[in-house]
DNA sequence: TGTACATCAGTGAACGCGCGTTCACTGATGTAC
DNA sequence: TGTACATCAGTGAACGCGCGTTCACTGATGTAC
């Protein structure tokens, strides 16, 4: 992370990715512009060429971040296939895994305090990402009986909590941490009763 | 919040007060000692009289929110009264309940960073308004058939994580907040959902 | 009831610190001819 | 192939700021006699 000559070369990323790390490993909080320059190897000044500020850096960081969830959340929803039942578990799963392999992503994009409506930009791409989630509860929602099925809108809302609170509480090494299960089999087994609830899992099993 | 003497009379009081109303407003990140102190018409050094420095001062904020929180958690649950049913559904609206009414408690409780074992106290504190929940999700357990009966600190998490999660991404102005649904009628529902996934809830109505 | 004095809860000045941001600058790069 | 020059991406010094914390201090309170 450390530049050779006076140009880096690829200051741009190297100073979102000192920012994802910084993020990471010390919260929102304790993510400073300097050290971030200082990381990589650069003045404080010299972030100026690349952003507005240090926001607009954490932005940056959680545009990508989204980037990424939107291409997971897609590829694990893969259109519905092969059942709207599968591919709405693999979403969740998608979920989950996409905040344990990218922690600092996750932070910057839920917990930076960084407004998803901040740029156009970054509304579209976290829209497309959370977008995902909705179709998938749409595509389910078609086998249960219209009269006690309930808003897709508020089924994706209750596995994006469900899932959101997992990660916050279980995810990581934290607060919580009191947990004996692992996140990944407390968000499957959660979902598991969830979709039996509305009778989209036999009762049994 | 302005102090008329030389002596405050309730510094102590004072402080964690507007140390609640800084976190509610401006998050955890905004919050300063220097600036709570303002706010109760004191110099920053006097806040040393009674707390051992920030951290402390939002520890004790966080604490006292536990304290309140663990006492709306008991008397919704009351003793699993009138069924544990009906209880564990009133300790669920408890949860949000306190989230909604105490903002400021919950963020120092929950987001502001400081660590639910950080002294004892503040241990036996938590763990006492969280194993509410557990009780509650133990008595409940009892009706369901004990082959297809999740361990009841699954059970817990799992209503944890929701109400957790739907108080993060809709609770407040901030992030999600996209939903079109107030948090109360996605907790309520989703308890719902997840009640009748467990069979303890008959699967249509 | 009055007075001496210990205790307590504040002051205010000072500290060192690292932050984000600005500015005029300069070294490196690449392009036109 | 060589040279002049525009453009770009960095420097480094400086700024004002507010922070958390410390220290010797002093004003107010309450208690003993």
């Amino acid at each position: 992370m450390v530049k050779q000559g006076y140009h880096h070369g690829n200051l741009r990323e190297a100073l979102v990715r000192a920012c994802l790390q910084l993020i990471e490993d010390k919260g929102p909080t304790g993510f400073t512009l300097s050290e971030a320059a200082r990381e990589a190897g650069v003045t404080p000044a010299a972030v100026y060429r690349h952003f507005e500020g240090r926001e607009d850096l954490i932005a940056e960081a959680a545009r990508q971040g989204f980037e990424v969830f939107a291409q997971m959340m897609e590829s694990a929803f893969a259109d519905g296939q092969p059942s709207s039942l599968k591919a709405f578990e693999a979403t969740g799963r998608a979920y989950l895994a996409f905040a344990r392999q990218f922690p600092g992503h996750y932070i910057a994009m839920f917990e930076s305090g960084i407004s998803m409506q901040r740029t156009p930009e970054l509304a579209a791409i976290s829209g497309r990402a959370l977008g995902v989630l909705e179709r998938a509860a749409v595509a389910l929602s078609r086998h249960i009986p219209a009269e006690r099925r309930p808003p897709p809108q508020m089924f994706a809302a209750h596995i994006w909590a469900l899932s959101h609170g997992v990660v916050e509480l279980f995810g990581r090494g934290t607060p919580g941490a009191k947990s004996p299960f692992p996140p990944e089999q407390l968000l499957e087994s959660g979902i598991g009763v969830y979709l039996r609830g509305l009778g989209l899992l036999p009762p049994d099993s």
